[in-house]
DNA sequence: CGCCCACTTGACGATCATCAAGAGTGGTGG
DNA sequence: CCACCACTCTTGATGATCGTCAAGTGGGCG
């Protein structure tokens, strides 16, 4: 029930004048670290303030009875989370590396978007985009096999954390552990990892680091992620 | 990217007040027919007007380029759909049963949104909570069984077609068809078929016709679905 | 240096998709 | 009114994908 921007590129290419909500009456003008691991909020807590990430990477996610469990998304710079409709977060929030995060108070950032149109607008915008990720992540995960997810997963991680580079290989540091990352993409840790060495295998990738993918060939990648290029 | 009320029940029970855009400048006093099967539009159409569901249900769906697809949410009446935040709706939305249906020019809900702070209000307050909806779904759908989504998902349907009896058993009729279902939570028809033959072999439900549901015991099918008791 | 934790790899089984065929349903026309 | 046809739904058989359990491997940090 809170309102972040996840990690997908097309939708949210118009997103970036998203930043920039410090100038907001009320709002700390200051942001505050935290260590990796650190959780902003836990589900039922009291929604009272929006968080922006300043930086770092933080994941939002959602814990059934049973144990099994749901990310939904991951924020990052740029991103606000815990904008929600109603009094209390229906989603634990927890830094996966350290992480500056600016709080704005809701009541006040609600206030300026109710005195100044194009605040509101802002929000509205901000909002869409959000379903609109959600909207297509749903279809890619649904329905996609575990090595379509997971290439999907890195093409997101290419767009947001990229430098850039986009042409030949691409490296990437995964911010995230394997089990962050399994239950972002519905599966389990050891089908992460399979999947990895056999990409790897296959010359997709290559592995230096447990954490660190070097895409040989994005196109390749995109054909493994399927449907994605059709926009 | 275009916004909608899902089938869900908790975070929706705020949202009884979103019927009447009709008063807005602008929009269409009258509604139109549609029989069913009818595209209200086309993934890719211009998104020039929001739908208003009055009667009738509609299904909004995604078409991958190898076939699968995927229902990302059915409208019922009172539901918005096609509030995007860009120029093109990305989805198709087609209804799956005779509707009536309001069409309301976005240009001129967003102009009223502008002027008015209320109906920004409104118009944010729906979409944070389609969000919540939206990310509840995923939560449900991404790690549940095939015997767990079908439950989970005659429960949204009690929720959104119910009579409001609540207790003992419950019949629905179901205003889409096998394929629909399936692809709304990520199976095969085939698997929805045997689950509900399975589930009317235990007791759970009748089928006294492929379309019409008797739940037998809808705390049965509420501990089926799972995870949905903690709120 | 050694422990701890994350990651990897292997073996096995369950769930569900696919392919295929049969049964029920609704609609149309003779 | 019945018969035919098209379509949906059901049921069966088989196999692939992925989860689970279990045992290793490796890196990071004290």
């Amino acid at each position: 029930m809170y309102i972040h921007q996840v990690a997908y590129s097309k939708p949210s290419a118009s997103q970036t004048a998203v930043t920039g909500w410090a100038e907001l009456p009320g709002c700390q003008q200051s942001t505050q670290g935290y260590a990796a691991g650190t959780y902003l909020f836990y589900e039922g807590d009291d929604a009272a303030f929006v968080h922006e990430v300043v930086t770092g990477i933080v994941c939002n996610f959602r814990t059934m009875s049973d144990g099994r469990r749901q990310v939904v998304s991951f924020s990052y710079p740029g991103d606000l989370i815990g904008l929600v409709q109603g009094e209390r977060h229906r989603f634990s929030s927890q830094t996966v590396s350290p992480a500056r995060i600016r709080r704005i108070p809701k009541g006040a950032l609600l206030k300026s978007a109710a005195a100044r149109p194009e605040i509101a607008e802002r929000l509205l915008d901000f909002a869409t985009s959000e379903l609109a990720i959600l909207q297509e992540r749903f279809v890619t995960l649904n329905r996609k096999s575990a090595q379509e997810r997971i290439a999907t997963f890195f093409l997101e991680l290419v767009e947001r954390l990229g430098d850039g580079n986009k042409g030949g290989s691409v490296t990437l540091t995964l911010p995230m552990r394997r089990r962050d990352m399994a239950d972002y993409l519905g599966l389990s840790v050891e089908t992460v990892s399979r999947i990895l060495t056999v990409m790897k295998n296959s010359g997709v990738i290559d592995l230096p680091h447990s954490s660190v993918v070097v895409i040989r060939d994005i196109f390749e990648l995109e054909d493994l992620a399927e449907c994605e290029d059709e926009f």
